[in-house]
DNA sequence: TCCCAATAAGGCAGCCACTGTCAAAAGGCA
DNA sequence: TGCCTTTTGACAGTGGCTGCCTTATTGGGA
């Protein structure tokens, strides 16, 4: 139905779905607002809805939980598939530390604040947080799948998604915990060189090199 | 009731505390039945407290969420504090690895057989995954805190307890994965032995192209 | 042995996240 | 304009989870 769209199909999203990806913004907006005014746990969806003047109904119907209101990032869907084959070559973790660096650099200043509030919500809500470990994971392993479908290869290549995710959240968590006072991509970059190197032995890396 | 351990505790968990805990593993016995039985969305928490004979309210005050019904586990508590040390070692991964090794050697049939349950039943669902994910961040951040308090290591240390974290999951993923035909410990051993190694270039260990 | 504090368990009422269903409305096409 | 598809809203219901209060149960002292 939908899958193929129609002439314009890569550059024209239709009609309809920028109707609908406005209302997201909207919800998402209203959601956040009132999250850091009063706290997840103390707004009602219900709020929400009618902070962003639309129905309950349609605020599960486009994030499906509560928890998604916060961690929905638009440009997180599409950006799937193509970021597979780029695993499939010699160097993983550069090919992540180039997507990375290249994603935050797309961002304008009004992405970057909204992210910066989102990562805020994140990591002052454990279940918030559980949501997106789990959306991370998932991501991971479909991307381990489109790049090792063999199944002997498949632990290694997954345990390297899991740790990836892993860095990419420790660095985000820790760009939140600095109160965002450095570019978030430098965190990564530690994150990543950490992982490339390995852990035979980090206390080597002590305070005094 | 089966409160047959009236014999004097004799590393001092007092004697309400054995009820609790007997009370406990009857509780997540029934759960288990159930949830195998008809699915875990399927079963209510109700239910559960009438078959372990407890009331709603104490499965609450014991497990506080449905979720943890499944992800319990008795051993899993004490096993903090006395592991952070072993990670400041010079071989992290190593001590890691010997813990689990450990771990998995203590236990009986029995104890392999309830660990086996729970695993297939966290797979099967997402959000018991989510909740045993946010459970081992937390606890690996604990770890990592205890051994790192300086903030400038904190980051790298943070990202090496996600990877392991992210290892083991993984390796617990695919022993369920492969339907426990081998011991559980091969699987730690390969996931433990990638993070020693590094991710410069993973795909150098493929088969054969 | 009995009684009394302290603690734990149960019962009850309520909030709210989330879902299925169906009717109303909006948009596209002839 | 009228028909048809898709989308939205309203309603009712389920069940996870919590606070509050009452009722057992336990442990200790007179």
């Amino acid at each position: 139905m939908d899958s193929t769209d129609d002439a314009p199909a890569s550059a024209a999203p239709g009609l309809q779905a920028r109707k609908k990806l406005a209302a997201m913004h909207r919800i998402q907006e209203a959601a956040l607002d009132l999250f850091e005014e009063r706290g997840f746990d103390d707004v009602a969806i219900e709020e929400v809805a009618a902070a962003a003047e639309v129905s309950p109904r349609t605020v599960y119907r486009y994030f499906g939980s509560k928890e998604t209101l916060v961690i929905w990032d638009e440009e997180d869907e599409p950006a799937v598939s193509p970021l597979a084959p780029q695993f499939a070559a010699e160097d993983p973790v550069g090919a992540l530390r180039e997507a990375m660096r290249a994603g935050f650099a797309a961002l304008g200043p009004a992405d970057l604040r909204l992210m910066r509030r989102r990562v805020a919500l994140v990591y002052r809500h454990p279940g918030i947080e559980a949501a997106l470990i789990l959306h991370a994971y998932e991501k991971s392993r479909r991307i381990a799948a489109a790049v090792a479908p063999d199944a002997d290869r498949a632990l290694e290549v997954q345990v390297f998604a899991h740790a990836c995710v892993g860095a990419v959240l420790g660095a985000m968590r820790h760009w939140c915990l600095s109160e965002f006072a450095r570019p978030p991509y430098e965190f990564v970059d530690r994150a990543l060189t950490l992982l490339e190197h390995g852990f035979t032995a980090p206390d080597r890396k002590r305070a005094h090199p």
